[in-house]
DNA sequence: GCGGACTGCTTACCT
DNA sequence: ACAGGTAAGCAGTCCGCG
């Protein structure tokens, strides 16, 4: 009998077989366990077995395995049906080569008649076993599998907060508390080691392509979760030593001779690692150090990497390519709130560590050995340090989205959101004997949107903005829907199958402003998950993050499961809305959003009629003026109590300062903390100039306590403002201040429509010799004459266009000075008498 | 052949 | 490969104008 934790599945081509990676915390080790049920890959088809046979030719049917006739509800039909359950000897002969059952009824046109044909086998296989990746196991000699369950007295006060949901939503309180055990359980700290090479090239600036692997490696790092260092250096007579010594003070050192040796020597460690980190180790390093080896003759047994479609993966172990996690929009944004913009090595470890790569002076080909081994050693600790930092928090996280998606952490790190969220709807289908359904009958059966985007080209009507009343207001509260749409997704019923259901009886519960109804006799599953993790998160982890009464540890392990939580939640309506995602269905899309615009509104009509002004909303928020607290928690409690919905108070100003702009405010807290949303000045591209200036004023306006201060301020701004002007028109600034930062989206021969600025300064870089690359910063100047732009390194102070900065720096400030009903040409005293008569 | 009105493209932001 | 809505600036086009 052994322990471990389920880390993945794989599919083994050789053995036709799955096999389950555990990882045993004692011994350090990845178990490797093979399927012993005798599971086979397989896809449903409506045809019954004979005509299956008609269609498929004799290569298929020799591997063809069995025909089982299997019973399964179709929820878009909403009855049971039964289907015909082909087996076969390998995955491929679903999909994935020539004359595959998916290829053959695609072309024969009968793709309408194939069901989980599109699901890749290792997740079909922990979906069949219920299988739960981040658990932990027992298993026995032959391979069956037990869960450790660890019951612990948290369960039952849980049941005891929840006591009045149960009797409300029973299956929604079944699912959480599920989600609440999954979530609560342990999670294994896994023993890791982050790996960095590093590889000669002959060019300046050119980074060697791992697909040729034309250069030798020529140095490598590795570092352990457990501050277990090595070097291994390749000895190389053209290049100096420097002082090695130094290196073995901080890791064990390894020189080499030959190339293969090394990398011999590195393809052992890896053997031995049960997860193996990298930073980018699927595009480059694995590739890389796999496509050499077979360069230099080691033979293909000894190479422990296996080259995936996208992914590099090891032997026996895992293999985590850092970089394609933190590319992830929905980790960038909502784990790390944006704090790193590019997902560099350098940016994501000076973001989160404060610490970055070591600058180099020269090529690498250059450095002297001990450069050499420093420079690479730092990479592969900050690897090691991104996933140990926090407590490992970046490990927690990856390890609890695997058990809320079910899928391997090596996937969960390499795929996005949606696919996430995909694989947990599949999984929950298959374990309720559903239909997962095919994405063309989602469509098909429930249709297109029916209401019509503000902004063109978009599919649907999203949120509304109320109208931001132009001016300053004193004591304003915000109050806010606790995360609008998965609560509505929870208390609407919505879902694809309950969206405009075929039951004539709940037509009468119409979404507003949409020809749309909601089933009123079953619960529909999109509901019922993202509901029970809505709950959990709001009523338990969320508050348990923040609870004082808590040790440290026990609150920042809360914290780290509410930002799951949070990942998977804030994108639940937008992979509704998604073409790309299997549960794609516009109708609920769009009632999610009808939902929320008739909250806002009506909560706006009835705060109004309570006598207090609403002055800004946006999606989820109004902004009232002057509430007094009674009326507040009235007017809350009358929300909650129509439309079942949490309203919070999200944040209490002491002043706002609106423009008639929408998502453009200036708020002040009553501890003067200032609140910037959506102004110029804020924004990242700005010339630092026009951005102090901005800030300058901000400073001012977060010392204001009352209307009568406001005075004094305004002076004290328009004094900023001639000051700035002055300084512009004079020439009195440093000229980098004035650069614009614009960023490159795409590579610059895409820019096919248009030209812009940005666009024009980075060309102008590049044929100076310059690289410019997607993601890069263009710094330029706003020059005079016909081009009207110049990268800022190739910009003298004489050819600067003053009045284009003159407008911006009107415009930046003009998104506060209407607040506060102030003029800029005024200010600068522009209003002489030619502007007079004109 | 020039300038204003307009549309479209691009980036950065908000919820 | 999660969504829609807004602000701002510039590029490019159309149209009028003896």
């Amino acid at each position: 009998m052994e322990r471990g934790f389920l880390l993945g599945v794989n599919y083994d081509g050789k053995e036709k077989k799955a096999i389950m990676k555990f990882y045993n915390p004692e011994k350090e080790i990845i178990l490797k366990v093979a399927d012993s049920t005798g599971h086979r890959p397989y896809c449903l088809t409506d045809l019954t077995k004979e005509e299956v046979q008609k269609v498929l030719d004799k290569e298929i049917q020799q591997a063809v395995l069995s025909f089982k006739e299997v019973t399964l509800f179709d929820t878009l039909l909403n009855k049971k049906r039964k289907f015909t359950k082909i087996e076969v000897e390998d995955p491929l002969w679903i999909s994935g080569r020539r004359n595959s059952i998916r290829e053959v009824f695609e072309r024969k046109k009968l793709s309408a008649h194939l069901w989980e044909d599109k699901i890749k086998y290792r997740n079909n296989y922990i979906y069949d076993h219920k299988l739960i990746i981040g658990e932990e196991y027992l298993i026995s000699e032959s391979g069956s599998l037990k869960r450790v369950e660890k019951e612990n007295g948290k369960n039952e006060k849980w049941k005891n907060l929840f006591r009045e949901e149960l009797l409300f939503d029973p299956e929604v309180y079944k699912e959480t508390a599920n989600w609440f055990k999954l979530l609560s359980a342990t999670i294994p700290n896994i023993t890791r080691t982050a790996l960095d090479i590093e590889v000669f090239s002959p060019k300046v600036g050119r980074i060697p392509y791992a697909k040729e692997a034309n250069y030798p490696v020529i140095a490598a790092t590795l570092v352990s979760n457990k501050s277990e260092r090595k070097i291994f250096l390749l000895k190389r007579v053209s290049v100096k030593e420097g002082n090695l010594e130094s290196l073995k003070e901080r890791a064990k050192v390894y020189f080499f001779n030959s190339e293969q040796e090394m990398i011999r020597e590195i393809f052992n460690e890896i053997k031995n690692i049960p997860l193996l980190v990298t930073f980018n180790g699927d595009n480059f390093d694995l590739p890389y150090l796999a496509h050499r080896a077979e360069k230099l003759g080691i033979n293909r047994k000894e190479i422990p990497l296996k080259e995936g479609k996208d992914s590099f993966k090891i032997e026996p172990g895992l293999h985590l390519d850092l970089y394609k996690f933190f590319h992830n929009r929905s980790i960038q944004v909502y784990a790390f709130s944006e704090r790193y913009r590019n997902a560099t090595l350098d940016e994501v470890s000076t973001a989160l560590l404060s610490k970055g790569k070591i600058e180099l002076e020269e090529e690498i080909s250059q450095l002297t050995l001990e450069q050499l081994a420093k420079y690479c050693l730092r990479d592969s600790e900050l690897t090691m340090e991104l996933t140990t930092f926090n407590d490992g928090l970046v490990m927690n996280l990856i390890i609890l989205i695997s058990k809320i998606s079910r899928l391997s952490l090596e996937d969960v790190t390499r795929t996005g959101v949606s696919a996430w969220i995909r694989n947990l709807l599949n999984y929950e289908h298959r374990k309720r004997g559903l239909l997962i359904p095919n994405s063309e009958d989602i469509i098909e059966k429930k249709g297109e949107a029916k209401t019509k985007s503000v902004i063109q080209g978009k599919k649907y009507k999203g949120a509304v903005i109320i109208p931001p009343a132009e001016g300053v207001h004193f004591n304003v509260t915000v109050l806010d829907f606790a995360s609008l749409y998965p609560s509505l997704i929870k208390s609407r019923n919505l879902s694809y199958e309950t969206i405009n259901c075929n039951d004539p009886g709940c037509r009468g519960n119409k979404v507003p402003d949409t020809p749309h109804w909601v089933c009123t006799r079953r619960r529909g599953l999109i509901s019922v998950l993202m509901g029970s993790l809505r709950d959990v998160r709001v009523r338990w982890f969320k508050p348990k993050s923040k609870a004082k009464d808590l040790p440290v540890k026990e609150r920042e392990k809360n914290k780290v499961i509410q930002q799951a939580l949070k990942v998977i939640l804030n994108a639940s309506y937008g992979v509704l809305g998604a073409e790309t995602f299997s549960y794609y269905c516009p109708p609920v899309a769009e009632s999610i959003t009808a939902y929320g615009r008739h909250l806002i509104i009506e909560v706006m009509k009835e705060s109004q009629r309570r006598g207090i002004k609403v002055i800004y909303g946006d999606t989820d928020s109004v902004f009232l003026e002057k509430p007094p607290k009674k009326v507040i928690e009235e007017l809350m409690r009358w929300v909650e109590e129509k439309f079942s919905i949490d309203m919070d108070i999200d944040k209490i100003y002491r002043y706002v300062a609106l423009s008639k702009r929408k998502k453009n405010y200036i708020g002040v807290y009553l501890d003067g903390t200032v609140d910037i949303k959506g102004l110029i000045g804020k924004k990242k591209n700005t010339p630092p100039f026009i951005k102090t200036a901005f800030y300058e004023m901000v400073e001012i306006l977060g010392k204001v306590k009352t209307e009568q201060e406001f005075k004094e301020a305004k002076k004290e701004i328009q004094k900023i403002i001639k000051e700035k002007y002055l300084a512009l028109k004079n020439k009195t600034f440093n000229l980098e201040d004035l650069s614009f930062k614009v960023s490159l989206t795409k590579p610059l021969n895409r820019y096919t429509k248009t030209t812009p600025q940005h666009v024009k300064a980075a060309r102008m870089l590049e044929k100076k010799g310059v690289n410019i690359e997607p993601g890069d910063t263009i710094n330029f100047i706003k020059t005079k004459g016909k081009i009207g732009v110049k990268p800022l390194s190739l910009t003298k102070k004489s050819e600067i266009d003053i009045d284009k900065y003159v407008e911006t720096l009107k415009t930046t400030f003009e998104q506060v000075l209407d607040a506060l009903n102030l003029d800029f040409d005024e200010i600068i005293g522009s209003k002489t008498l030619e502007s007079f008569f004109n």
